[in-house]
DNA sequence: ATAAAATTTAACTAAAAGGTTAAATGAGGC
DNA sequence: GCCTCATTTAACCTTTTAGTTAAATTTTAT
């Protein structure tokens, strides 16, 4: 079983994984844009753009919005919570009380 | 510039964006292990397994302790308190105030 | 109907990731 | 010194990633 919640969570970070995704997203997280806003700073093509946005897309960052000729973009912040939650698994409280546990039962 | 420490962020979250080494690492996060120990519930090779533990290394999530003949893999929580950072800054409070700034001077 | 603008898709390349098996290293025990 | 155990390194393979340029798509304006 290759659990589908496990690989929305691998998809979220390898998204963030990127300096230029996660500048895109910031300047998304800011306020909605386009793709051609968000190209401009830039030095890479807009097709690299484009292509950094549908990974957004794909980790459900980001959403568009066809209006006309443009794109909008527009930051989805859910699945940042649930890479928050996976962080906090990792990290601190919970951790240590199990570990506890575990060191009760078999130590 | 290709800013360092946001070379070390992308680092933490390309560690975390691996569904296996996200599995190793809760494990190691749970309680120290050695490779042999962290190995054995995946079905992948040692080696493969030795490679993930030096990615996590590199993304400075776990620290390496020699002892004898085997290794102790420990967590290290401050890379993780690094990237909810980076979400938080991607995410909620701060960015609606700096988008209302923005509305205010250019819209 | 054409043209122009915004963006994506196609086709390609180079480098990185994640896996394998086989060989090398390092440490402890006899 | 030699053997064994725990682990890594080397060499290799395949897939994915991040970029490129050129062509296609979609929509609005003339």
């Amino acid at each position: 079983m290759v659990k589908l919640s496990e690989e929305r969570v691998s998809r979220v970070f390898k998204a963030l994984s990127d300096t230029t995704r996660r500048g895109i997203l910031m300047d998304i997280a800011r306020k909605d844009a386009t793709a051609g806003e968000l190209a401009e700073p830039y030095e890479i093509s807009l097709p690299a753009v484009s292509k950094h946005l549908k990974v957004l897309e794909g980790a459900d960052l980001v959403t568009r919005i066809r209006e006309g000729k443009t794109h909008r973009f527009h930051l989805n912040e859910e699945p940042l919570k649930s890479a928050t939650k996976v962080i906090e698994e990792l990290s601190g409280y919970w951790n240590r009380r199990l570990k506890e546990l575990d060191d009760y039962f078999k130590g």
